[in-house]
DNA sequence: CGAGGCCTTGACCGCGGTCAATGCCCGTGG
DNA sequence: CCACGGGCATTGACCGCGGTCAAGGCCTCG
């Protein structure tokens, strides 16, 4: 098993080296090209994606074009779309790498035989959900009623690297302004 | 057990009878006025709430006093602080009942000591943060730039009831928009 | 070297928030 | 039974934040 992934379940679960190993074969190695589309908005979402090195952002494409970003997941994260993943139904959210990236990819079928025959997927898999659900809840209360400005102070508070390592657009579509609003902020910082 | 939180599980999982009449003793009664806070902000959330009949809300309030309503939950449903009850920190969202509202409810440890322990509480946790966590992205994605109007228009569609039976104030603070606004599209259609 | 993509910056303006005034509904108490 | 008061809904006037559009510059890559 790779060590990322083995610390990741070291640190939420008490599962032994043998679970861990026969967990493992589960997992397939994958590369990703930077900008490269991992998973198309009305596609099903067929697997979840430990990822290794690099970053993929999770996000939706409004009918105006508009793109918004949910979630930035670096290495040593799980990056997936569960609205998809849990229901089997196509993805209303893409799924795309933003610089050169390995993962570590389990079939959703793999994954929630798993979940419901592995006490240590099944605790991995509420830590995800549980995670995944506080992160979307305290994202909403901070931005809700803050303006642009509050908004970018925030970034720089929480996940200052992402300023430097995203391009603008992007970053401006995880906070929910423009990217003109974006570039007018910092110039004054 | 009560029946509708009998079906509830009835609906989500295989367990017997024998099951059921396991996990009833740890639910207990409780009633509360119209307009009587369950939980304020700061507290630590110390159970999951499931309504018989009647309303609550959860929602924030951020430092200039404006309110956010995430959440309605009515009969037939589970309603707790979440982010409270997973961490055991104080919660930054209150709950209040909206009508004379009855409920079942379960201690925290209780609770994750069945989802330890038994499988259909286990089964029913799950399913209960996916929705949450489905419905809460959902409503993202129907919000990001959606203009006031066609907040409403969304609710009109998925939540009908909500525009009749709850105030423009709380219904307002659901949609992201100022009560004012909100009189003003009513007035519209 | 050219093309495309992104960043930057200025000018404009419209949506919706804020504030204030008024009216309505309803519960409470004299 | 009526008078009073508080809370909410409604509506008009105002205006500011931030989105839109356009132009120009820079960088990268083929």
């Amino acid at each position: 098993m790779h060590p990322l992934l083995r610390d990741y379940f070291r640190k939420r679960t008490d599962a032994d080296e043998h679970v861990l190993e026969k967990i493992s074969p589960y997992f397939e190695e994958r590369s990703f090209k930077r900008n490269e589309y991992v998973l198309r908005e009305g596609e099903v979402c067929k697997h979840n994606y430990f990822i290794i090195s690099g970053c993929m952002r999770l996000f939706t494409i409004n009918k105006e074009g508009v793109e918004n970003t949910r979630y930035f997941a670096f290495e040593g994260k799980f990056a997936t779309c569960f609205t998809s993943l849990i229901s089997g139904l196509p993805a209303f959210e893409n799924i795309q790498s933003l610089e050169k990236t390995t993962v570590l990819r389990i079939h959703r079928d793999d994954f929630y035989y798993l979940v419901e025959t592995e006490a240590a997927v099944n605790k991995v898999y509420r830590n995800i959900m549980e995670s995944a659900y506080i992160t979307t809840q305290r994202r909403i209360y901070d931005f809700q009623g803050a303006d642009s400005l509050e908004r970018v102070q925030w970034l720089l508070k929480h996940q200052p690297t992402i300023l430097n390592r995203l391009s603008n657009k992007v970053v401006a579509s995880y906070l929910g302004i423009t990217p003109y609003t974006l570039s007018r902020l910092k110039a004054k910082l």
